[in-house]
DNA sequence: CAGTGGTCTAGACCACCGG
DNA sequence: CGGTGGTCTAGACCACTGT
């Protein structure tokens, strides 16, 4: 339960503030077109800054749980647009949303010389050394919904075994825990294809049907490739979410 | 040419000098993954104070020109992620991005009652009363690219002729001129499907030949959803993009 | 008019990084 | 250790909204 602004807490105040306000939008607190405190009240209320509420509430409105109106005020924006949809998310965290069981087929784990291509999406220099190939079904409550394959392009002496993908499930899991590496962000592009002969038998579907063919390139915090990777989603289990700002 | 931020000026002080900052990172006067001025450095150099600037960086920072690391410094994002994609675009706009010359034929246009999906898209209650519905072949230099039907949600008086949008060309720009809606966010779909004959003819392609569809609903800044649109892309002249955040 | 959000200042202390 | 970004304060003035 998180009522009030504790300033001696680890976590920085504005994040504090920013989720007990979040709680009191989710909890229905505060309804939809609702105007909530301005920012002198919260002043009063929480005791810290306006420059601190501001940087909460800057969070709000970008994350789309509020919205200002010059000279009227603050409101709570309604339900179905609150939840931030245009975050990176791994196919493990897309599966879970969506009320799935993520799961996965793993074909082939290796090191390969990269294809031109993904050389040029990880900004290698063509004919460099090799990079990690991972190749996987990706299931969800046990159905195939897509074919991915993953190139990873990892330090001199980092790898990522058969066993640990295995047993962790998620890549990002393994890029944070074992190589402290954190991703900011990626440039996506979506195109539809047909299935060809292999790939219609390895998602059970019939060649020539309509798939959803995904390229994602990778970056971590200071914007270097790390991972390219395709996945062919079936056409009829699977639908793209994305929310746009302007 | 912005050298300066003038304190007197009509246009925010962090607002000049962000595209201070921006101008030199696009003319390549600081290269990638080069350190900038320190932010204290800036308030000597640009006579405004670090709040002033932060406000500032934490915009060239979330569209990506720029990162930060604790302790480090500031370094400019390699050229590739610059640019902003996650960006809410017409289709004009669209085109115009890619290189193509935007064009449309209107193939109808005139009130409708909506139909129920529609309906619940826009919150609008279910036998509510017409919207608009306009239907339209969009080309991108004179070749058909996609298949588009739009819902507008308008005020009572308010509507938009056949003249006006042939004339115009962006119903986007017609909106923020003629009604001053202007526009905050979207939530798009993408799913993969095929032509029916209908479809086939009016994009002159084979029917059963994959398409892409998109469905978006589009939000005012007071986050009230305004417009419903479909839009049907060929497969073989459509890819999608969209930058990540995490 | 009073109240709202939008901009801005000149300080302060902290945590982190490199030499 | 000094320099960096990260957080925070207590003010101030402005532009905009409603009554």
């Amino acid at each position: 339960m998180s009522r009030t602004v504790d300033p001696y807490a680890a976590l920085p105040r504005y994040y504090q503030l920013l989720n007990i306000l979040k709680e009191k939008i989710d909890n229905g607190e505060w309804e939809p077109h609702q105007s909530i405190p301005s920012e002198r009240q919260l002043e009063d209320i929480y005791g810290v800054s306006r420059t601190t509420i501001r940087q909460a509430m800057g969070i709000l409105v970008r994350q789309g749980y509020v919205y200002q109106e010059h000279g009227r005020g603050t409101f709570v924006s309604p339900r179905k647009i609150q939840k931030g949809l245009q975050e990176l998310t791994s196919f493990s965290e897309d599966m879970l949303s969506r009320g799935l069981k993520p799961g996965q087929k793993i074909l082939e784990i290796g090191s390969v010389l990269p294809p031109g291509k993904v050389c040029a999406h990880l900004e290698l220099p063509t004919g460099c050394g090799s990079v990690l190939r991972i190749e996987r079904i990706r299931l969800g409550d046990e159905q195939p919904i897509g074919l991915q394959v993953s190139y990873l392009s990892l330090g001199e002496n980092q790898t990522i075994t058969r066993d640990e993908l295995e047993e962790r499930g998620s890549l990002y899991a393994i890029l944070q825990e074992k190589f402290h590496i954190s991703l900011s962000e990626a440039e996506e592009t979506l195109e539809v294809t047909v299935a060809t002969s292999r790939e219609a038998e390895l998602l059970q579907m019939q060649p020539g049907a309509p798939l959803l063919l995904s390229e994602r390139t990778l970056f971590t915090k200071n914007r270097r490739p790390i991972e390219y990777v395709k996945i062919l989603y079936r056409g009829d289990r699977y639908r793209y979410t994305v929310r746009l700002t302007r």
